[in-house]
DNA sequence: TCCAAATCGGACAAAACTGTCTGTTTTTAT
DNA sequence: ATAAAAACAGACAGTTTTGTCCGATTTGGA
């Protein structure tokens, strides 16, 4: 029941991405050390976010990835599912999965609390997250 | 982001045992059967919850397990920690973790939708399961 | 041209999850 | 007493997750 290391990570890398000047680039290494992530699993984070559409990648010196949709356009839900696949709190809730248990009342609690978590990180998107931590630097 | 196998085995291991009569004795075997469930693995299960307390187990002929409270007195919440452990939806929520990100905004949407779960799954008690399960029957 | 900085790509390995298999012990019924 | 039914216990194995490691490829700059 955890979110896998890897969506942590690649929230973290557009939280990031997010934080700096719009169409900033910057290393994998960059955010491995200030995110600390480790740079080679990242590296491969960083390939899925760019083959999901959500970052640009350019290879050789003075390469990088910058981000390819602007933060407010970039939801949470977005990113995690374009790591782990979509969300599912249990296997019996695809909609396709005949589930075994005729009339089961816990696929129904099952459903609801799924849909409530994903429209929870639907309508978060990275603008959002950006802001509320600029905000707090002020405030310190 | 999914509960453990396991953990879904062990919620309807509780729902079968909260639809019948109080005190009702049966063998795991029975429940893997009609339940779907593998036996050698539903019995590791078994096993775990009545360490937890919240079944009795007898061995021998004639043995069995059964419910060791009533229905409306055990939780979904406390059937999936009593297997998983305490739900967590991101490493970085758990109080004692010293999050590097300083001043992370996404730890808030985690630990609100982590909330709003827990919250979901204590309040779904196997009483109120098992009486939704028979108001469809009898509708059917 | 050649080097260094990057992204790519795949092989490898430890840990957790999901089971399977085999046997041991306990209890009841014949 | 013996057999059958059941929980108990532990070793084993396949798959996924979480990384690590190493090399190949691309690109810009000296």
């Amino acid at each position: 029941m955890q979110i896998t290391r890897q969506a942590d990570y690649a929230v973290r890398a557009i939280i990031y991405l997010s934080n700096l000047e719009p169409g900033t680039k910057v290393s994998t290494k960059t955010i491995s050390e200030t995110q600390l992530i480790p740079l080679s699993f990242l590296a491969k984070i960083i390939a899925q976010l760019a083959v999901a559409g959500l970052i640009t990648t350019l290879r050789g010196a003075k390469g990088g990835v910058s981000l390819k949709k602007e933060p407010k356009d970039i939801t949470v839900l977005e990113v995690v599912e374009a790591i782990d696949g979509p969300i599912l709190l249990n296997k019996c809730v695809v909609s396709d999965h005949d589930c075994q248990m005729e009339n089961c009342a816990m696929r129904k609690i099952w459903i609801r609390s799924q849909r409530d978590l994903i429209s929870e990180l639907k309508k978060t998107n990275f603008q959002l997250l950006a802001d509320d931590m600029k905000k707090k630097e002020v405030k310190s």
